[in-house]
DNA sequence: AACTATTTATAAGA
DNA sequence: TTCTTATAAATAGTT
């Protein structure tokens, strides 16, 4: 959306990258906000940089419910892109635990 | 970003937020893509439109890890936006249950 | 970090 | 609703 045409792949040089990435970020989570505003709908995004940094938006109705932990904390271990600690959520409470062998079932860490 | 400048404030007309959700929605999850792709990171996306319905994206390193639940399905509890059953979700599996209420800790359902 | 030429997104209209 | 189009917004390359 500028003086090119944009391609679909990835920026290779690592100093453009870092600066295209902090502009597109800074207009999606514009868009996101925007959305959710606009169209009353209930947004969450998450965001990875290359560099493993964290960004993230939640509509405020999200917010609300989301108590003192991030939603990338919640939801990272699922996501796979953080912890590597299985970790329980539920609701607003969340704690690290183990899964059992036989069972294949959570069992809080004490 | 059209014929007129826009407002910041929820749309009022019923039919005028559907479409205009529609617009909106097919452009963030275009730029959510678009992000991933060219900047290399890994991108989550959640939105329930006003009408409940679900839409989401997630990059293909965040998808490949999801398994065979969707990832509203995986947070949504957490995010209170769907169920109101507790969950427990760990890496790739997930399953119901209940929190004991003299401990605070996650049953899950047998 | 600002600028600006262009592309992209989209509000209103057809 | 789907297409069009005028205009706003985002942004790639530049300064």
């Amino acid at each position: 959306m500028a003086r090119e045409k944009s391609q679909i792949k990835k920026i290779v040089n690592a100093s453009a990258l870092q600066v295209t990435f902090s502009k597109k970020r800074r207009g999606i989570f514009k868009k996101a906000k925007d959305l959710s505003v606009h169209c009353d709908a209930d947004v969450a995004l998450i965001i990875f940089s290359f560099t493993e940094k964290l960004f993230e938006f939640a509509s405020s109705s999200v917010v609300d419910t989301m108590g003192d932990r991030t939603l990338a904390h919640r939801v990272g271990s699922h996501l796979n892109l953080k912890s590597d600690r299985p970790i329980l959520c539920v609701r607003n409470h969340a704690c690290y635990g183990t899964v059992a062998r036989s069972t294949n079932k959570f069992v809080v860490e004490e």
